[in-house]
DNA sequence: AGTTGGATGGTCT
DNA sequence: GACCATCCAACTG
């Protein structure tokens, strides 16, 4: 339900403004495959691949709202939690109360943020480069049984304050306006908007 | 309601 | 050695 417009190594947003690096590498690939990338060191985020070989071209998903397979989604979301826990020391007793908070978390709130995409369906840097139009992949896209499409409203990307104009204020985040799976950062936009 | 800062590691200069 | 397509809690007012 939220998407952001990666368009090309000239957009110098995205990764592929250096030209091609071993990270990016499959941005520069084939479309409909995934680009997957670690950020801040413990965030992992989901793009398609879109234009073909040789424009790095990409799409970040940045909030899916859960149809189906909520439960499950909540289940990946605890594991990544409990990882987490693990890896860091010591644990602290805020580590209890952030478990019991995801067990209430509304199931529209469960992917809503590109990292918690991710965590949600258990993808990592191991699903760099998977084919999501492959029909036996374990990470693919399906087309919607939806009547209609729902409407879209824009806004800046989010999160490239490196960037220059006009890439800076290019309105290629595209979004279902008033889901209630939208990631925290345009919720809060559109509250602003409202007002 | 809005702002700040900490966690944390791969990537690129 | 700086930077980062994030998230959340803990602040401030």
């Amino acid at each position: 339900v939220e998407v952001e417009a990666y368009a090309g190594q000239e957009d110098l947003a995205s990764h592929a403004r250096a030209g091609r690096t071993k990270r990016n590498a499959v941005m520069f690939g084939s479309p409909g495959v995934a680009y997957v990338y670690l950020v801040y060191g413990m965030h992992h985020c989901l793009n398609v691949v879109t234009e073909a070989d040789g424009r790095a071209a990409a799409l970040l998903i940045r909030a899916v709202e859960p149809v189906k397979g909520g439960e499950g989604m909540r289940t990946a979301r605890m594991e990544w939690q409990q990882r987490r826990i693990a890896s860091r020391r010591p644990p602290t007793a805020a580590d209890d109360r952030d478990l019991t908070r995801l067990r209430s978390l509304p199931a529209s709130r469960l992917a809503a943020g590109p990292a918690l995409v991710c965590a949600a369906f258990s993808i990592d840097r191991s699903d760099d480069g998977v084919d999501l139009c492959d029909p036996s992949s374990d990470l693919r896209l399906e087309v919607a049984d939806e009547d209609e499409p729902p409407a879209v409203a824009t806004g800046p990307r989010i999160g490239i304050d490196y960037a220059p104009e006009p890439w800076l204020s290019r309105p290629w985040r595209f979004y279902v306006p008033g889901n209630p799976s939208l990631s925290t950062a345009t919720a809060r936009e559109v509250r602003q908007v409202a007002r």
